[in-house]
This record gives structure tokens, C-alpha cells and sequence, in this order.
DNA sequence: AATATCTTCAACCGCATGTAC
DNA sequence: GGTACATGCGGTTGAAGATAT
């Protein structure tokens, strides 16, 4: 969507050896925009208020470093955030918090400003509506007892059809550094459709850090690929899918819907029925009740988590 | 169809940091 | 060390479009 602000001029007032300048405001024209990329192809990014001075822009060099950088550079991507780097940024989120330029950094194309943007609308919205706080270890519970699971669904789904993107290796490096066990054996470098045991490997991770549960403000969601067997307590007393870490698996209630065994977490054989469907979600979730924060999920909120796909783009 | 409300996202702002002199 | 300027970052704004009433 382009900006809607009305167009405007600014009047500043320059020092005596400097005319009075206009600087125009609001949205791009087609025309700055022209001059800005021509400018750029010629002489390169760079020394910003130089440049908006010689590309004859009326702009000071932050506008013109902003337009540049978040919707004319060549290599922006466009359309809705895949499975995948939602999946991506609720990670790195939960080790960096509102860092969003450093998230961007991992997701090619992207641009800081619009995780920041879909992060306020999208995960922000999601807690009002819930009542939580975005930044509060229950709602990054649910982030990753409801949602998570979600998008991995969704990423199985779309595998298929399409190959997983592959992570750089700084990525990698980044995940492993929390989670030792992670190996630059990218499971979603294959050429062909992931086999399932990968989108576990995917989502176990998050089995792994127990150290991040003890975390006051952040809940670690550990959540790359990784090509090793996690170890994983095997604890009955669970509803919620095994994303969670050890400490929260062990606190949580029985349910046979999202019990797992051992077995299932064998990398030859992820199961996504783990993963709840949002008909067969029923009753087990009811009981889904958050480590530490004695939050409990009634059918209601259940209900709710389950079918905002809207939010979540699934 | 008209109006109100909500959502999105490009663009702005202030501040922090880096760098040159 | 002090100053000026450039750059980068995160928070916020606000108008257009979408959706609800």
C-alpha cells in the first residue's frame, strides 16, 4: 500500500549562505522515485544528503535512505511473510527482542521496517485480543503452544509443493549458538520435499533449551532445523504440542491427543498429527495450562487461538 | 448505499552512535 | 575532548483501503 499521507512542503530556514530550502514530505512520486533509482544505479547508496542534493530531490537524506532501502532496493520482496519467516522472526524475536534490524538481517528481502510493522499488527493485535501482554512469557507460551505449531503445519503443507528455503550459514550459527546440538546440516537445504522427520527436527528444537524457560522476560523458542536426535522428556503430563521446552512439557497436563513418545521424536518419523488440526483440538487444550504463569486456556480462548489464521496469514 | 470502525504500512520523528575534523 | 554532521534504529503517526454495521 503506498503512503497516505497528503503531500507537503516543509520551509526551513538555512543559515545566510544557504537559499531557503523546500523540502517536500509524504509520499514518493513516481518521478522522485525515478531520480532517487537512477541516482542510485549511477553512483551508488550512500552519503544520503549529498545524493538528495545532486539527484535534484527534494528530500533530506533520511527520507531518501528510507525510501530507498525499504521499497525501491531491487531486491525487496513483496506480498505476505511465507510460514517460514513468521516462523523465523517469532524465533529470532524471542532472542532479540524488538531488534528488528537485526531480524531483518536473517530474512533476505525483508525489510526492518515491515517485521516491525507486522509484528505490531499482526502478533500485538493477537495479544490485545487475548488480554495479554505481547512481551509477556504467556502469551509467548501461547505464541509457541498454538501458533507455532501452526505455521509448521502450514510449512509441511506448502513443502511440497515448493522447496524450504535455505538458511545462510550466519543463521545457522545464530541458531546453534542457543542450541548447541544444531548443525549447519540445513534440513531445509534439500532439494526435494523435506521429508517429515525434518519439519520435526524443525520444532523439536524447542524441546531443547530448557534454560530458556528460567529466562524472566524471554521464553527461547529454539526453532531451526536441526539433524540430530533431541532429546526429549518423555512426560505424559502434557496438552500442549512438543514445541515446548522441558520445563513447560513437564508442567503440563495429560492429554492424549498431543502425548508423545519417545518414538515419535525418532528423526526417521515425525508425526504431524502431533500437531493438533484445529477439529480434532477439542478438549485436550482446555486444559492447556502455561508453566509458570498459572494461565489457563478454557475452550473459549482455545477456540480463539485455533482460528485466528487471519493474524497469522495461514 | 452510507457511515463507522479497523487494519495496514509507508513515512516521519527523535535519539543513539559513528566518524571526521 | 568538543563539535558538527551522517547514518542507523526503533517507536509512532496517519491516510487509504477493507470490513463491519
Amino acid at each position: 500500500m503506498h503512503s497516505m499521507r497528503a503531500p507537503s512542503v516543509t520551509k526551513r530556514m538555512c543559515n545566510s549562505r544557504e537559499k531557503e530550502s523546500e523540502l517536500r514530505r509524504g509520499p514518493w512520486t513516481l518521478e522522485e522515485d525515478t531520480l532517487l533509482t537512477h541516482y542510485i544505479a549511477r553512483h551508488g547508496e550512500g552519503r544520503w544528503n549529498m545524493l538528495a542534493n545532486y539527484a535534484g530531490l527534494k528530500r533530506t537524506g533520511k527520507s531518501c535512505r528510507l525510501r530507498w532501502l525499504n521499497y525501491l532496493k531491487p531486491d525487496i520482496k513483496r506480498g505476505n511473510l511465507t510460514p517460514q519467516e513468521q516462523l523465523l522472526i517469532l524465533e529470532l524475536h524471542s532472542k532479540w527482542g524488538n531488534r528488528w534490524s537485526k531480524i531483518a538481517q536473517h530474512l533476505p528481502g525483508r525489510t526492518d521496517n515491515e517485521i516491525k510493522n507486522y509484528w505490531r499488527t499482526r502478533v500485538q493485535r493477537q495479544a490485545r485480543q487475548l488480554n495479554i501482554e505481547s512481551n509477556s512469557k504467556n502469551f509467548l507460551d501461547a505464541v509457541r503452544c498454538f501458533w507455532m505449531p501452526r505455521l509448521i503445519q502450514k510449512v509441511e503443507q506448502n513443502c511440497c509443493s515448493s522447496p524450504l528455503p535455505t538458511l545462510d550459514s550466519q543463521t545457522q550459527a545464530i541458531a546453534s549458538e542457543s542450541s548447541p546440538n544444531f548443525t549447519v546440516a540445513n534440513s531445509f537445504s534439500s532439494e526435494t520435499c523435506p521429508p517429515q522427520n525434518k519439519l520435526a527436527q524443525y520444532s523439536n528444537l524447542a524441546s531443547e533449551n530448557s534454560s530458556s524457560v528460567t529466562s524472566p522476560n524471554v521464553l527461547s523458542t529454539d526453532f531451526l532445523p536441526i539433524s540430530h536426535q533431541p532429546e526429549i522428556v518423555e512426560n505424559p503430563a502434557s496438552s500442549c504440542p512438543p514445541l515446548l521446552d522441558n520445563t513447560v512439557y513437564n508442567n503440563l497436563p495429560l492429554s492424549d491427543s498431543y502425548y508423545v513418545e519417545n518414538s515419535g521424536y525418532d528423526m526417521d518419523g515425525f508425526n504431524p498429527a502431533y500437531v493438533p488440526e484445529i477439529d480434532t483440538f477439542g478438549d485436550s487444550t482446555s486444559e492447556c495450562k502455561m508453566a509458570e504463569g498459572n494461565w489457563v486456556f478454557d475452550d473459549d480462548m482455545a477456540y480463539t487461538l485455533w482460528n485466528m489464521n487471519d493474524i497469522w496469514q495461514f
